[in-house]
DNA sequence: CCAAAAGTGTTCTCACTACACCCATGT
DNA sequence: ACATGGGTGTAGTGAGAACACTTTTGG
């Protein structure tokens, strides 16, 4: 079996785009980089794929990789989150070290874990940011951070699941209702929204439970994801 | 400015998946293998990345990666040719020799440019296959193909000008609908379709060109999309 | 009582569907 | 003449937008 030893390669690393939706904003969790390059500057939470090692001794996969670097920068476990693979960025002179090919990814987050991710986190050198009033990035990671905002958007609009993993897991109605407005970045009626999510609920999608939610005006029926095994 | 020697990495490679229709079948091109390991299955075509030597030294980019084994393999320009990044495969095991990470890609080709194709691909070594009737794969290629299938159908309900680039430059209404026909696996009612491509001409993303093309039946009025600054 | 948000009803438009029918060409 | 595919007309259905209205809470 001839072997590869020939050709120079590239480091190889996931950074991840964390976001979640507090005071009514959507916001994303930046690191503040200790180490040159870009030291000071803010950054994606990310890592290099280990490559050796693990089962096989060659390391772990790339959703591994994601998966490990969410819970070791969050302390988020994966089943809790949306996680999911982006887009390759590859530019050569995107790292001044030398050649990185970074595997983006996607974690969107409920944000009724936000105490465990505060907790994991070191808060002098985390952060979360409202996706508007950003810092200057280091890296290509404004790009990156680009891509996932049009990329959840365009998500959104085709597959309602997205936004239920920004809302506590009992929601009303009008809470699904402000995660879309604020991604969006639009208002909708709120008598049209309604009977758009009544179709999912008697597609079995959702399901109401007893209970109801104080809001400010009249109280609200709360519901909840139906749990099904894909 | 700290180097990055420390870390063991893996092969960075692209895969592209080329599809065209012909006679009626979504096709897509492969590469026998003449080495191990997999000689002798069909593959792919695709290629290391570079990362040394061009312009700054460090090799290319993804994307730049991607156009090169194109025009190598298939003797196609890129810019007669769909051309977009699909997903990152990274299974530990995906190949027998060693760790290899691999961009796979999608390539639409118009069927009037087979010509090309079948000059600069060496005759014995690349062959069409029809998507449902295909070969053992080597690596996981399958699933790569399977990705890719998945995705241009989903791109195709989004986006409609993945379908012009599986017809040839001057096209009839019927052309089109059979574009859609073979790759959604469904049949739809010429006059409504009709309708909707007519919708698309008077938002002046095509436009109706003069003369007409035999079909069998009836003569077709000729379209053509409006070529437009992005 | 008033503000605020939930929830109901009604009307319009627009896209997609189904299906019946006419038109122009090759054989 | 007739088969084949292009092209037209019409009626129904269902989702979304707009907007007026009622209901139930907290202050």
């Amino acid at each position: 079996m001839p072997r590869i030893y020939d050709h120079p390669r590239p480091a190889i690393a996931v950074d991840i785009v964390v976001l979640t939706i507090r005071h009514e904003r959507l916001q994303v969790l930046l690191i503040e980089r200790a180490l040159e390059p870009f030291a000071g500057q803010w950054a994606l939470p990310g890592g290099f794929v280990k490559v050796e090692g693990g089962r096989g001794g060659r390391g772990e996969s790339l959703d591994a990789a994601a998966r490990r670097e969410l819970r070791e920068e969050t302390g988020l476990d994966v089943d809790e989150v949306w996680l999911e693979q982006l887009h390759a960025f590859g530019a050569p002179s995107r790292d001044p070290r030398g050649r990185v090919v970074s595997i983006a990814y996607l974690a969107v987050v409920s944000p009724d874990l936000f105490s465990r991710v505060q907790a994991a986190t070191d808060a002098a050198a985390a952060r979360w940011f409202t996706v508007d009033e950003l810092p200057r990035l280091a890296f290509d990671h404004a790009e990156i951070l680009g891509f996932a905002l049009d990329h959840l958007r365009a998500r959104l609009s085709q597959d309602p699941r997205v936004a239920f993993h920004l809302v506590p897991r009992e929601l009303t109605i009008g809470d699904l209702r402000r995660v879309y407005e604020i991604i969006e970045g639009t208002t909708y009626d709120k008598a049209n929204f309604r009977r758009r999510f009544l179709r999912l609920v008697d597609e079995g999608k959702i399901e109401p439970i007893d209970g109801q939610q104080s809001t400010g005006g009249r109280p609200a029926a709360v519901y909840r994801l139906v749990e099904r095994a894909d």
